[in-house]
RNA sequence: GACCCUUUCAUCUAGUGGCCAAGGAUAUUGCGUUUUCAUCGCAAAAACAAAGGUUCAAAUCCUUUAGGGGUCGCCA
């Protein structure tokens, strides 16, 4: 059975790295049918916040991810972690540690100094003497001294590192209170993951929870370390390279299945294809095709992928997101209309908004430059007499409003500039945007007529 | 500084010794469609980090160098 796991510390909201990685591993399990389990690292009690879990929460539900079961807080496992400690004490294979800040700061400092990579120097493994005064213990956690901690990585294949690499590192502080490596250790096994996809920085986190998972006898699972997604520059992601937290995403007018599938994409391959939906990144993903190699973040691209999927989108569905960004069209007898106009035009939800308030409320500013450009001397002649054919002619469709302009152009003998853009203007109080005949098809008759009219006689104040 | 990971067009990537004088996608440019813009269609330009090996044959294997990233906590 596969069972994988989304691990975040709640400092925060969720990090659009943190979705991808949580999507990689609730993909796996989803195709093996498996368990995606969810669990908070909020053993750092200082810095961790409800608010931040409901935020990740919140976020998870807004892509549509869903874990199984309930999901488990290691703050409320402080017991069991304990027992652990107790265990491995009791077997000799972890011990008190007596130094104190200060020596260990003099310590690294020494090793520094030397070019080394700073490490713990063992000297209370063997100790049995009178443990100084004044210094509670912390337990540390016996590492092998010598040869070599070599595991398989799903992604970048054999890692091996020198046991003196690893050093007998905390498990436990000064207070009782269990540390990072040691709890991951215990959870992951106890969960029954079979397989842990995170973060390449949790790579050198590997080899000490191997020695956690040897102390005490557990099964380890496979390991899966993802590379990093940098900004579009090749750097770290940080927040002043724009939205890094994923409900940011909602409300700049991304839909989450853009979100997901440029995520996906992001690290991970399928051949040439490009667009997945949810049920085909189920069908098709594999960690044996993870990227080894971090990757830029790609606005374009994003882009690119959102007006995809707001092009197929269901009319009723576009509808109701589009209420968010204060447009509610969702009873309009002309909603179909309206969004195949529109829907072309915008890349985000927050410019479909705007195509199609441009079309619904009427233009109260008639830009200068605009009117210049597209006002000849024989403009008012011509809007005239479509305003004439207008009212006497039959409109039940479209392509109705199409032969008002056609009429038009035969008569006068001219082309469709010369009253498309004018239209346009009178119409939009723009130069560019949806198709004449379905801006008017949505207005109807009298909506049109007046707004010619209006324009025409703003030209001539 | 030490250790570990990594390196194909501007970007995401295909590629596991011969199908590769390197394919797809985004972005860019041009053309076409369109009364405009957008969409769409077609086309162009654009890369194997460098140097040495191994081999009949290397983007693919090995070595070195260079660039990028990560880690060195009683944070997670």
């Amino acid at each position: 059975m596969t069972t994988t796991r989304f691990a975040p510390s709640p400092t925060g909201y969720l990090h659009i790295g943190g979705l991808r990685t949580a999507l990689f591993s609730w993909l796996w399990a989803k195709k093996n049918e498996g368990q995606f389990l969810l669990r908070i690292e909020d053993t750092d009690l200082v810095r961790n916040s409800e608010d931040a879990v409901t935020a990740i929460l919140k976020a998870f539900d807004w892509v549509g991810m869903s874990y199984d079961g309930e999901a488990i807080f290691q703050s409320k496992r402080f017991e069991l972690y304990a027992q652990y400690v107790e265990q491995l004490l009791n077997e000799g294979k972890a011990y008190k540690c007596y130094m104190s800040k200060e020596e260990l700061t003099a310590l690294r400092e020494e090793q520094m100094a030397k070019g080394e990579r700073t490490r713990y120097d063992g000297r209370y493994r063997d100790f049995r003497g009178t443990p100084p005064e004044g210094v509670e213990p912390v337990i540390r956690i016996k590492a092998p001294t010598e040869g070599t901690i070599s595991f398989v990585d799903g992604v970048k294949g054999e890692i091996n590192i020198a046991a003196s690499e690893v050093d007998d590192f905390v498990i436990a502080r000064a207070g009782g209170v269990p540390t990072y490596n040691f709890v991951v250790a215990i959870d992951d096994a106890l969960m029954g993951l079979s397989d842990v996809i995170r973060g390449d920085d949790h790579l050198y986190n590997t080899p000490k929870q191997i020695v956690v998972y040897e102390a005490l006898g557990f099964k380890l699972p496979n390991f899966y370390h993802v590379a990093m997604i940098n900004n579009e520059q090749g750097k770290k992601l940080s927040k002043r390279d724009g939205a890094t937290d994923v409900m940011e995403y909602k409300t700049l007018g991304y839909l989450p299945e853009a979100l997901l599938n440029f995520l996906v994409r992001l690290g991970w391959s399928h051949g040439d294809q490009e667009i997945f939906s949810i049920e085909e990144m189920i069908e098709l993903f594999d960690p044996k095709n993870i990227n080894k190699s971090s990757s830029n973040y790609n606005l374009d691209k994003l882009l690119w992928l959102n007006a995809h999927y707001i092009k197929n989108k269901p009319h009723s569905e576009l509808a109701e997101l589009l209420v968010d960004f204060g447009v509610d069209i969702r009873e309009h007898s002309k909603k179909d209309l309206i969004l195949n106009a529109t829907k072309e035009r915008g890349k985000t939800l927050v410019e479909l908004a705007e195509q199609v308030n441009l079309i619904l409320n009427a233009p109260t500013d008639y830009n200068a430059k605009n009117f210049k450009k597209a006002f000849k001397e024989d403009t008012p002649e011509i809007l005239a007499l479509f305003m004439t054919i207008l009212k006497e002619a039959e409109l039940n469709e479209v392509a109705d409003y199409h032969k008002v302009i056609e009429a038009v152009v035969e008569q006068k003998e001219i082309g469709f500039g010369k009253i498309g853009m004018p239209l346009r203007v009178s119409l939009l109080g723009s130069m560019t945007g949806s198709g004449l005949d379905e801006i008017m098809a949505i207005l109807g008759r009298d909506e049109t007529l007046s707004r010619i009219e209006k324009a025409i006689n703003e030209l001539n104040t």
